[in-house]
Formats: structure tokens, sequence, C-alpha cells
DNA sequence: ACCCTACATTGGACATTGTCTAAGTCAAGA
DNA sequence: TCTTGACTTAGACAATGTCCAATGTAGGGT
């Protein structure tokens, strides 16, 4: 992710201070923020940043691939830096707590013809559910 | 879906025209609304029946068991009906039309044990995305 | 180094989806 | 039939996301 800054900028990417803010709180593996916490940690460094332009530098992000949308409760969307290495997703079913896994196998081969009804079927995605160590305690 | 009624009728479910309505709509398999969706449906049959009504009702199946609630967009969930047998979901990634699919094998058998984190892991859903028929013409 | 200008940002209104509450209504047992 | 606690209602509110017109600015051209 370090890097992002200038693959980004090699792909004609505008490089403002506000992107580059948004980039940096998405640094780092393993962060799973809502829109409105990157908003909140954007904001600590830029403090005029605005909310409209945190949700489009995610979109832009997501639709460039460098980041990864993800929904797993129906509530706010969450956005994941680790797009460049396959993996799916283990929740906490109390807490909401998120971590990457790695399966073994791809599930997409689990799915027979018989059952594509004549989709182009090109991706699967994998949501483990369960209580995590630290609710199972309280 | 057809003896819904009487079943929780046994768990004490009181009996409303508002919930025989709601019922009525997810009768049926292979269907996937929104709330909204089930309101406008429940409407044309009850017209007075409150927002609120359709969307606790809807909670209250979901609590019970009897139907699955999924979110497949991080748009509006969608209710499932069809609680009764284990499938997952494909997902044309044009329209978001949704048909159930039976994957071979338990995905939860892929997620080796040191991948588990200390999560008591109870459950996996797959969703699996690609171009539909209709929307590959088009 | 300084302009241009196309692209980015801003702030706030608006849209969508879902939740809550207080008051009225009703299903079902006695 | 009466009673009562559970259910429904309407509308305010909350959370998340989108849109737009006005303003600002990054980076190329000179």
């Amino acid at each position: 992710m370090s890097d992002l800054l200038e693959r980004l900028r090699d792909r004609g990417w505008r490089l403002t201070a506000q992107r580059r803010v948004v980039a940096e709180v998405l640094d780092g593996d393993h962060v799973h923020y809502t829109a409105d916490e990157v908003h909140a940690r954007a904001t600590d460094r830029l403090p005029e940043i605005a909310r409209a332009t945190v949700y489009n530098t995610l979109s832009e992000l997501v639709a460039l691939g460098e980041v990864l949308e993800v929904s797993t409760d129906g509530r706010a969307k969450r956005y994941d830096p680790n797009a460049r290495h396959s993996h799916q997703h283990l929740v906490c079913s109390r807490c909401g707590t998120i971590r990457d896994v790695h399966p073994t196998g791809d599930p997409l081969t689990a799915l027979p013809e018989h059952e594509r009804f004549g989709f182009a079927v090109a991706e699967a995605t994998v949501t483990y559910r369960g209580v995590c160590p630290h609710c199972a305690d309280a």
C-alpha cells in the first residue's frame, strides 16, 4: 500500500491533499473502516476535508481496484485496502470485528455448471461468522 | 411455507391480518424482496398496512428462523423465505437478480483451524457474482 | 515562474433505508 | 362478551449515502 500514491499518479490520478490523507488512513493491513470512520481519521490530519470527498475518493479507489468494498452486515460498507491478496472475511456475530482469512481451495469450483443458470460466474465471496474469543469471555 | 401460519400460531404468535398478508407475500420459493417491496405488495391486499408493521413482522420472521435476511449489495436487505433448505446465492453484477444455488461440499471445512483465530465459527455464507444471461444479451 | 483550465473539493440539501414512540386497536382466552 | 396485553399506526427521527452549483487548485503549457 505504501506505493499506492505512485501507482495512482501513473494512472493519471490528480494528487490532492485530500486524496493523500484518505490513502494514508487506509494504509496498513487488516483495517476495515466505514466511510465515516475514514472521514473521522482523515479529519485529524486535514480538519476541513468534506464528507463527500471521502465518499468520492473511496469510490474511486474501489473502481481502480486498489480497495475492496465489504458489506458484512447490511449497515455501513467497510473499505479493505488488502485488495492485492485474495482473501475472505471472518466476522464476529456479537461485536462485528472483521478478520481477513484464507480458506483452502477456490470456492468457485464448488458451484457445478448446472447450478450456474447461464450466468458468467466471475467471483465468489465467503463470509464466515462466529463468536470471537473476546466476546466468548464476556 | 404454506403451513407457516400454523407453525407460528403453535409458537404463540398472535395472528393478525397484517402478519397474514406479509406471510402470504413471502409465500413461494425463489423470492427475494426488499422490505419496501414486501410493503408494496402487502398494500395491494391490505391498503392501510404500515411500513413499521412490515419491518416488525419481517424481523420477527427472521428471529423465528422462518425467513433469511440477505444483504448482497450494501443496499436494502432482502428477505428469503427459503430458510428450510440450506443454500447460497448467485447475484447478477449488472441487474442484481438473485438465484438460490446449491454448491457442493460444506464451505466451513475450507477454513483451517489456524485461520479461525479462536472464533467459534458457526456459519459460512457464499455469494457468487457474475453476469446473468439476460444482461449478457443487452 | 506564472497562467489556464479541466478536474477536484466543499457544504448543504436531498434520498434511501431502517428504527422508535405514544396513542389507538384488536385477537384470543376467561 | 369482556378484558387485557400484545399489535398496529403515523410520523418523527437516525444512519448512511448521493447530488449539485459554487469555489478552489494541480499540473501542463509557455
